[in-house]
DNA sequence: ATTGAAAATGAAAATCATTTTCATTTCTGC
DNA sequence: GCAGAAATGAAAATGATTTTCATTTTCAAT
């Protein structure tokens, strides 16, 4: 574990949920910090494979990340505005694990997002 | 629906499951289909829109895939292996609306994957 | 404190899937 | 047949990510 990683863990800390690389090399920058591009691939490459990060891909196929056990939840998004509800997901995570289980999968992790259109729309 | 739309659904009958656009292009060369990549990728993100085709991603970000089926399922995917299970959601599809109709959203979807190691991997 | 090897760093170049551009070809309805 | 629209594909552009490589920093051994 060395600075870069320490720096990339704090901002990390700060985001609170998924970003990418690239949203947290600015946010790095905008803090201050003197850090490379480069440098925050290989500490989150490296964080990744010490399972300390979590990896996921956007739709768009950009890598994002977040602290691994960072309490996730999830999204009821409002089609029209935009707005968003974040929600308890204790369902869908009890769902996710027995599925899992079933077909014996291991280091599960999982995405949900509800879309509809909001009371004010 | 157009000639090479035809030709990209025809290759993703054979194949029988996922694939990248690369790889379907050069399937199609093998076969001696006469097809540029920017069309492959064209018919692809068209039959994406049409909900003919369902595209996920690898864990290295290429875009993979694949006919859709009918009814309306979500997935297990393997972050290793790329292998995919389609699994049943009627208590995701209760979840959804609940969530929705606690918070008084109209005309709700929603999409959900659970990713994770399968035992093969 | 000095040295030297190993690790870390970052700018620039390379990579690679995907998208865009644009000139050309193929369809379409009339 | 003919004009306009849609489709095509080669080449260039894009953008995230990785690699290269020269330089700097770290740190244990002296």
């Amino acid at each position: 574990m060395n600075k870069s990683e320490v720096k990339v863990i704090g901002i990390l800390e700060r985001v609170g949920g998924f970003a990418s690389a690239q949203e947290l090399y600015q946010l790095l920058q905008r803090n201050g910090e003197s850090i490379g591009l480069t440098t925050v691939y290989r500490a989150l490459q490296s964080l990744v494979s010490d399972k300390i990060v979590d990896q996921l891909r956007r739709d768009d196929g950009e890598a994002i990340y977040r602290l691994c056990g960072d309490n996730h939840h999830h999204h009821l998004v409002c089609k029209q505005c935009g707005s968003t509800v974040e929600i308890e997901g204790s369902a869908i995570e009890r769902w996710t694990k027995a599925i899992a289980e079933e077909h014996g999968f291991r280091e599960v992790g999982h995405t949900a997002e509800i879309f509809g259109i909001c009371p004010k729309c």
